[in-house]
DNA sequence: GTGAAAGCGCTAACAA
DNA sequence: TTGTTAGCGCTTTCAC
């Protein structure tokens, strides 16, 4: 027993003069390996369990020169989207008897190069990449391949050859969930999206923008707002909506929070969704069902993205040299809810607002234009 | 530059070479070491970046014996409570330039257990846990103890002594929320309260009662109901209060997930919160200001939580042996929003169920008793 | 089946 | 100011 920094410590060797073996025995016997008779085996296991042996993280790895980790950025946690994502990742990283190292970036370029350079100090076996949505630097992504550790981009992707990506199909969701509005007869649509410097902004941008075409539908260039994937922005983005004097008959939101603060916006001028304006979405939330109304959105298969991304990792892992670059698009669903269900007739409030901008009770803030 | 299983590393020794010197006069210059002349340690660490160079946690932190990392286990992320309490975790960490290393338990014991034996084999200089809703074997938290590992718990806290506690107020909380509802005039309450095994299910229980008590109101039996956190409980709790054949005026929920359920329920048997039955809950979420009512909550300083948390956590790091357990309470406070803002005469629907249980429409499973 | 020797990359103590 | 020596606790040959 070692008296360390942190208290009293169980080795190897602890075990070892106990037992009157050499610390190879036991490190052999602890680990299963073949070499060692079942019977010392077993009573190695049984006194370092009495012993309360824990094996050192540090010096195992630092021997073996692999960690069994896997390193993971997410920008959020607080959604349901990534949580569950983190579920699916969680769940095959202890399948595969791997420990999982998670980070969060707060959506924050710098604190997200942080987390990889300690990730990358505690020599994690693989990454498992969500950019945040201020990531503009892809610098150290280079870096990572040239010194081969393997990474798999997931859900939003940066603009790189030779990683490994595991999506879900943006531009298809995004697609058919403006074919839907379209379909309901809508033509009067907004869209909410995300800064087209980020994969998933652009790809749902794409989708959207394919059904308008396919449709012969114009799309209105002041009804398309891009920004980050918050409430806030989303609050702030149908703030430039209303400042266009023109309100759409429907927003298509490139995330659920930015759709939240749709919800927030609409609902202070007073104005009520579906009636006055409809919304749908890219991705949902635990808590969709208990608005009212319960949005309309695209389903993605998060348990999945993770599951994935965390196979693919393990595979490039265990391939390493002769290994290309795996992508992989995992479809999605549209699911209708209250919203978007039929055309609606523009409400009152709305008709006012055509004739006379200042009518609805303004957002906090610069009055709207005109 | 060796080839490691991982690829390429740079380590200290290619630095020392390349620059004629001692790997040791690498490793001073590099952590700042008052050793080495600012001359060459600039130089060295012109080099190391030029390399690539990043330090091999694995190796600093076997021969440092300290890891300057702190383990982190929470029940869940997808919540609003738990992500903003990590906020807090990172960000005052990372001020004291400590790594977190976050894991959850997904309210699973075992999975919990397994994390606190990954953390410890990492040599975590400290441990953060909030306990899940169904751990009730405290052994391992005595043999960390007896590692002399410090361990804080936040929010959720086993019956145990000589450990750091940072929790809320939750039991002048519940009291005040109780007799904010008492005030009103409510009598007829129900608690959906936590298993009186978790420390939080006990302490809001606690406050309920002492206002209840203060109040004279004796507390009908079947109206308070024990079971977990999340939102399916608040379902099935909320299924049992009707079971009863008489349904409160006003429900107090031991969390803002279990509120939801009910909310849930509530509408799914066609009732309308606040008219037909009113609500309050401990806790609170990112979305409540979007749903119709918003709650009325009790609100913690998650934040702050989080920062104090790891305060303690790392002034007991510090001062180790001479460092009496803390126990730390951080204030709630009350909000008011849509609901429980005034008495409501009981809505037609409820009035029914008390003439003839048969007239609401029944929750899926079971029909109700009366 | 077992164990001795060597070394993973780094830091701490001490010498020069 | 710099370098030498000796580990940290473990795993990996490779000899017995």
């Amino acid at each position: 027993m070692k008296k360390t920094r942190t208290g009293f410590q169980v080795t190897l060797n602890d075990i070892a003069k106990k037992l009157h073996v050499s610390k190879v025995t036991v490190s052999k016997a602890l680990r299963g390996h073949p070499d060692i008779s079942s019977e010392t085996a077993e009573k190695i296991k049984a006194t370092a369990r009495a012993l309360g042996y824990s094996p050192n993280f540090m010096a195992r790895n630092l021997s073996s020169r692999r960690t069994n980790a896997i390193g993971v950025i997410v920008p959020k946690i607080a959604h349901h989207f990534f949580s569950s994502v983190i579920e699916g990742i969680y769940d095959t990283a202890f399948q595969n008897g791997y420990e999982v190292l998670l980070t969060v970036s707060q959506e924050n370029a710098e604190r997200e190069l942080q987390h990889i350079n300690s990730l990358l100090s505690m020599r994690v076996d693989g990454l498992i990449i969500s950019v945040s949505e201020q990531t503009r630097d892809y610098s150290i992504f280079k870096k990572i391949k040239e010194m081969g550790v393997p990474l798999t981009f997931m859900d939003r992707v940066p603009p790189l050859e030779g990683f490994n990506t595991v999506v879900a199909d943006d531009r298809g969701g995004a697609r058919a969930a403006t074919e839907h509005i379209l379909n309901l007869g809508y033509t009067k649509i907004a869209h909410l999206g995300g800064h087209q410097y980020t994969s998933i902004g652009r790809e749902r941008w794409r989708g959207f923008a394919d059904a308008m075409k396919h449709h012969g539908i114009t799309v209105r260039k002041d009804w398309i707002v891009y920004g980050g994937f918050s409430e806030a922005e989303g609050y702030k983005g149908f703030k430039m909506l209303y400042e266009t004097g023109k309100l759409p008959e429907v927003v298509f939101a490139v995330t659920f929070p930015v759709a939240l603060g749709v919800y927030r916006a609409v609902r202070e001028m007073g104005m009520k969704i579906p009636d006055d304006i409809d919304i749908i979405c890219f991705g949902n939330s635990g808590m969709n069902h208990l608005m009212s109304p319960s949005m309309s959105y695209v389903d993605q298969p998060t348990y999945d993205l993770g599951r994935r991304a965390l196979e693919v990792t393990l595979e490039n892992i265990q391939k390493k040299g002769n290994f290309l670059p795996q992508h992989i698009t995992l479809p999605t669903k549209l699911v209708l809810c209250d919203t978007c269900t039929k055309k609606r007739a523009r409400g009152k409030s709305t008709r006012l607002l055509l004739k006379n901008g200042r009518r609805i009770k303004p957002l906090l803030g610069k009055a709207p234009k005109s």
